[in-house]
DNA sequence: TGGTTCACG
DNA sequence: ACGTACGTGAACCAG
């Protein structure tokens, strides 16, 4: 077997993979995709081939002969965009850190470089692979030399290989006739001119037919089809010209031993470093050995269990200056409490028979009495039996305020992170790598065994308080810069404790009757399923959109709409139009709805009945990046009511015994939040109006008398006004109403020049954003948008959508968090029994105390419609029910 | 694990 | 020419 060597062509790879993947960047704001995408690319070809050899060859940017003459044609290269520049000197040092070579000769293409390596391999017999996003590199391909394109296909990379027989099958001429085609054919993208009026087809029937350029022009009479020939006599030496453009040179004079190409240390600790700082998270288990750097910080960690040494901890904290950090071990029961004094010192006190978990809490509490403490995932924390005390006792209001959530903070400084653990904090505001928890234990929960013996563990635990502590200071700074102390201190910090009694009062459900409304699905499933298999003649899995797709598309030879990455498309809007087609569509379509039903709803929610007959969903408030809330383990939040199949089951939620529900509901709520921000004065009449909004508009856009508007306009006009909420484009509109992009495009218009001032709004967010890298809410939420930057259309049209919705989803995310907290603080504050237990975005749910309901409607009604002041009125609509399907 | 679909706002 | 509405979470399939 032949030694192996792997070739990549650096840029060109560099360059497929900045355009393949969407904006990445690590925390730093540095542009990552290209980076990513490249070593993707490199690692399956060195998981595939296992090669001997690797190198890696970049161009040096000096004029050369081949540039200076298509330069001369053409005017300038075609300049890279600013994002994949930043990446090209990151690319060349995270592959030197990987101890892999780079080939850049000053006045040589890579190209050429490339040619001329390969070429020495293959004479020195080597098998030679040569990865490069350009087909030019096809001249090379040989029974030695195979030349490797990766797709961005849809479904992931494929690589599509060439060796001569490839190249003749895919093109009809062998590797070196590629020259001559290139050189007829041309190539825009290198500005290769070629021949004018000569295409694939033709010039591969020429090349197939004469050989070479030369060889065609000398039998230039018997060139066919007439057209090419005269076109070819006419443009013979820019033909010739092009051949010389598309030429790789095979002979370049440098100097290439194999041993340059050896590696044998990717996976080192510099590598990992650099990994871990672009937050390559995925391709970080690759690095078998745990590469952690000791920071210097674990010197200062300390273990501790007696009561003695805990009281002397205690009595210490009372006295330092800064911020303080605590952290509460836990998994389901207290391991212990992480605690530093100061960012130079952190101690781990292990919980035990005398060191109770009461007994911590309790001092944690009265610290917080009197200072300021900093620590992370504090509603988590909470829920600790000991600690919830912290939030159902009187007078506490201090403590509270007194406690410094870093996780919330960090979230609201960038809440396009995924996590804001300690690893993250240390990160991104201490600079420091530190293992994360997964690092540190792999996917393993917390247990007991850990606490014994591990000095890890200690680490672990001390890191957690020890970051808080430090990046506190930091943070507080951050935030302040961002202008961003009241919305966190007002708004996010309130919220953790609001949220925490929501979670822990959760919902009633009724298990028996949740079981029945599931068996009731399974006999539609069933009998569903039968007609299905008797229609399309065969079984098959309805549930996979592959095996669908082959039966709809294949099998019954219906038209298929759309393809996906992976196949035909069968979604619902698709599916829909093929009704008429076939009787098995509407079938289907109630198949997906009930199985979803099922799976998702009435088997789904079951798992989370509680011994108290309650379901107790999380709330997450660091995951939008508008700032809303959302639902977990359940998500609570997308309860089925479109359908009325679905909507049944909201039977199964309500409230205990001699409670009721209340559902308060926020009318329209971003509708009027772009009036209130845009500053429109007839959007804002319409709302103070008070009457149907999106009848108003389409009298208004359609010039149509308000009462005789049709239900179509109207229809029209909503989708409208949904459109302008999500960031409008022609295109979307058109698809959501089933219109071409022209119609949708002259609603938008005419929407405009009704609400003028709208226009101008959503233009300034789309400008500002660009200029400022973010946009903002009304109580000074931030979101970054670094699509809006960037070179792709794609891209940049997301985050332009984005600019114009962010502020308005996120302004209502804010309002009704006010809403939440203040609800939540007046029923308690009043002694009251009814309590606050689900937000769904412009919804809250309250269970009520039969006793209570006039005045919690009142009091819901008040604190929902004053959350904020506006221009326009907020109008809320509360109803109440027996359960949560009679409440809506 | 990523892709697709679909439930909600 | 490019090919999309904004924000979520969960189930299921396929590799």
């Amino acid at each position: 077997m032949d030694k192996k060597i792997v070739l990549i062509d650096g840029h060109s790879i560099l360059n497929r993979a900045f355009y393949a993947i969407p904006v990445l960047t690590n925390s730093e704001g540095i542009p990552t995709n290209a980076v990513l995408g490249f070593l993707n690319i490199m690692f399956k070809i060195l998981d595939e081939e296992k090669p001997d050899f690797l190198t890696v060859a970049f161009d040096v940017h000096q004029p050369t002969f081949r540039h200076e003459m298509y330069e001369a044609y053409k005017g300038t290269r075609k300049s890279m965009p600013d994002e994949l520049r930043q990446q090209v000197p990151i690319m060349k040092e995270v592959l030197r850190a990987m101890d892999i070579t780079i080939m850049e000769k000053p006045g040589f293409e890579a190209d050429d470089v490339l040619g001329t390596i390969a070429t020495i391999c293959e004479k020195d017999g080597y098998e030679v692979s040569l990865v490069s996003g350009d087909r030019d590199l096809l001249q090379l391909a040989s029974e030695k030399i195979k030349i490797r394109i990766p797709k961005t296909k849809k479904g992931g990379t494929e690589i599509e290989n060439y060796n001569t027989k490839d190249v003749i099958e895919a093109y009809g001429v062998t590797p070196l006739q590629f020259i001559d085609l290139k050189g007829l054919m041309g190539d825009a993208s290198d500005n290769i001119p070629g021949v004018p009026g000569v295409g694939e087809k033709t010039a591969g029937k020429i090349i197939g037919t004469f050989d070479t350029i030369e060889n065609a022009y000398n039998h230039i009479e018997e060139v066919t089809p007439p057209k090419a020939r005269e076109a070819l006599r006419n443009n013979y030496e820019q033909a010739i010209l092009s051949k010389v453009l598309a030429t790789i040179k095979v002979d370049c004079p440098l100097e290439f031993e194999i041993q340059e190409a050896v590696f044998d240390n990717i996976y080192n600790e510099n590598a990992y470093g650099y990994f871990k700082r672009l937050e390559f998270k995925s391709l970080l288990n690759r690095f078998q050995v745990q590469l952690t750097q000791n920071t210097g910080i674990e010197e200062a960690f300390q273990s501790v269990e007696t009561l003695e040494e805990v009281e002397e901890i205690f009595n210490g904290l009372e006295k330092v200056n800064g911020i303080p950090g605590f952290v509460f071990i836990h998994e389901e029961e207290l391991l212990g409490l992480s605690i530093a004094p100061s960012n130079e010192k952190a101690y781990f006190i292990k919980a035990g028979e005398k060191v109770t978990d009461t007994y911590l809490a309790g001092k944690v509490k009265d610290l917080a009495q009197k200072k300021q403490l900093a620590t992370l995932n504090l509603k988590q924390q909470l829920h600790l039996p000991a600690l919830n005390t912290i939030v159902s006792e009187g007078n506490c209001e201090k403590l509270q305020e007194n406690i410094f959530d870093a996780s919330i903070a960090a979230y609201l400084l960038n809440p396009l992170s995924d996590s804001y653990g300690y690893d993250d904090i240390a990160k991104d505001y201490l600079g420091l790598t530190i293992p994360s928890q997964s690092e540190l234990f792999g996917k393993n929960k917390l247990s007991v065994s850990m606490v014994e013996k591990q000095e890890e563990f200690t680490h672990f635990c001390c890191y957690q308080a020890f970051s808080a502590c430090k990046a506190a200071p930091l943070i507080i700074e951050a935030l302040q810069a961002a202008d961003m102390y009241k919305l966190f201190y007002e708004i996010e910090m309130p919220l953790v404790y609001t949220l925490y009694d929501m979670e822990n009062r959760g919902i009633r459900v009724n298990r028996q009757e949740l079981k029945e409304y599931g068996d009731k699905l399974l006999v539609s499933i069933n009998s569903l399923e039968t007609e299905i298999y008797k229609l399309v003649g065969e079984e098959f899995n309805i549930n996979s959109p592959k095996q669908l797709g082959v039966i709809l598309f294949e099998k019954l030879r219906l038209p298929f709409g759309k393809k996906t990455k992976t196949g035909y498309s069968t979604s619902a809007d698709i599916l829909e139009k093929l009704v008429p087609e076939h009787p098995v569509i509407r079938m289907i379509l109630d198949y997906r709805q009930v199985t979803k039903l099922k799976s998702t709803y009435a088997d789904g929610l079951a798992v989370y009945i509680g011994d108290d007959e309650r379901i107790h969903g999380k709330f997450q408030q660091t995951i939008a990046a508008t700032g809303r809330i959302s639902s977990t383990e359940p998500n609570l939040q997308n309860i089925p009511i479109k359908m009325e199949l679905g909507r049944e089951i909201r039977k199964v939620f309500i409230p205990r015994e001699d409670y009721i529900f209340l559902d308060a509901d926020y009318s329209q709520i971003e509708l009027r939040v772009l009036a209130h921000m845009s500053g429109d004065e007839r959007l804002i009449d319409a709302y103070r109006e008070a009457q149907d909004i999106h009848r108003i508009t389409a009298s208004q856009v359609f010039h149509t008398p308000l009462n005789e508007v049709t239900s179509l306009q109207r229809s029209n006009a909503k989708a409208v006004n949904f459109g302008i909420v999500y960031g409008i484009s022609s295109f979307g509109l058109g698809q959501d109403l089933n219109i071409s992009k022209k119609e949708a495009e002259s609603y938008i218009n005419k929407y405009f020049e009704t609400y003028p001032r709208v226009k101008n709004f959503l233009d300034e967010l789309v400008a500002n954003g660009k200029g400022e890298g973010y946009v903002s809410t009304m109580f000074g939420r931030r979101r970054p948008i670094p699509e809006l930057n960037s070179s792709n259309f794609m891209q940049r049209s997301f985050g332009e959508r984005v600019a114009m919705n962010s502020p308005i989803q996120g302004t209502a995310a804010d309002i009704i968090k006010i809403a939440m907290i203040r609800v939540n603080e007046k029923l308690k504050g009043l002694k009251l029994k009814s309590r606050l237990i689900l937000q769904i975005h412009d919804e809250l749910l309250i269970e009520a105390h039969k006793d209570e309901i006039e005045q919690v409607s009142h009091i819901l009604e008040e604190e929902m419609q004053n959350a904020a002041k506006l221009r326009v009125p907020l109008e809320v609509e509360v109803k109440s029910g027996s359960n949560w399907y009679e409440a809506k």
